[in-house]
DNA sequence: TTGATAATGAGAATTCATTATCATTTAGAT
DNA sequence: ATCTAAATGATAATGAATTCTCATTATCAA
């Protein structure tokens, strides 16, 4: 892996951010530095590859990116802005709902609304 | 709205399976009728029209159908036969995941693992 | 400095789900 | 029995996300 002057700022962009980010996000952050989507495409599985990176997805939209090691969290996806935030802790009783027989492996918790930045004024 | 031989049984599909069944889905379990797909897609958007059915999406996949009016529930995906199965209940809490100032419309649990049929003997 | 090769950008190609098109069949009112 | 519009199937077209291609540029070890 030769030094590439991206990969920083790419996975800066991710860190930074609160919440995963789509490659197409990312691209437009990136937007001042002339960076290509196939490149913003290639940095970010590199970092899903080598484990620096998750990727996420959810209903309806692309995927999203965001940092390994993050504390266990769910998502919140703004029904106006698209944006889509982390929300850390995990409602209880999660096991409860599976049926008999069945394997718990993973499970994800999609809250959908207006973010402060959306939300009507009363 | 003529009579359309199809409707009933692509309705009953729906209404008879385990969990949201996706158009392909609907439309292998009727091959032997020689329905189309286009006419399985037609009817199953027709549902969600008039209110008999609820479209479903979930993460990388098609967009499934389920009978509307049922008691609240999330869905269990399998990871190897990638069937959808619904689950009853819901966990507690899922409010207080809420970021202040944010506004919960909606919210989805999508759990994951292996169906009955799919658990690895021990 | 040079050479092998990694990194890049632009855009073509791909993939998959879904919708549109259109010629044909068919229901069902008259 | 006839006629008009709805229903249908086959398949083309579309849309969106992502990957691929390839010519070019840039890195860096020797």
């Amino acid at each position: 892996m030769r030094h590439s002057p991206y990969r920083r700022l790419v996975h800066d962009a991710v860190r930074s951010a609160e919440g995963p980010l789509s490659a197409t996000e990312v691209h437009e952050l990136l937007g001042g530095t002339g960076i290509g989507l196939a490149t913003v495409y290639r940095l970010l599985n590199e970092g899903v590859d080598n484990g620096d990176l998750i990727g996420v997805d959810l209903p309806n939209g692309p995927r999203r990116f965001e940092p390994a090691g993050m504390p266990h969290h769910h998502h919140f996806e703004c029904s106006a802005c698209n944006k889509v935030f982390a929300v850390l802790g995990c409602p209880r009783g999660i096991d409860r709902l599976v049926p008999e027989g069945f394997e718990l492996e993973r499970h994800e918790v999609i809250l959908s609304g207006r973010c402060s930045d959306c939300v009507v004024p009363a």
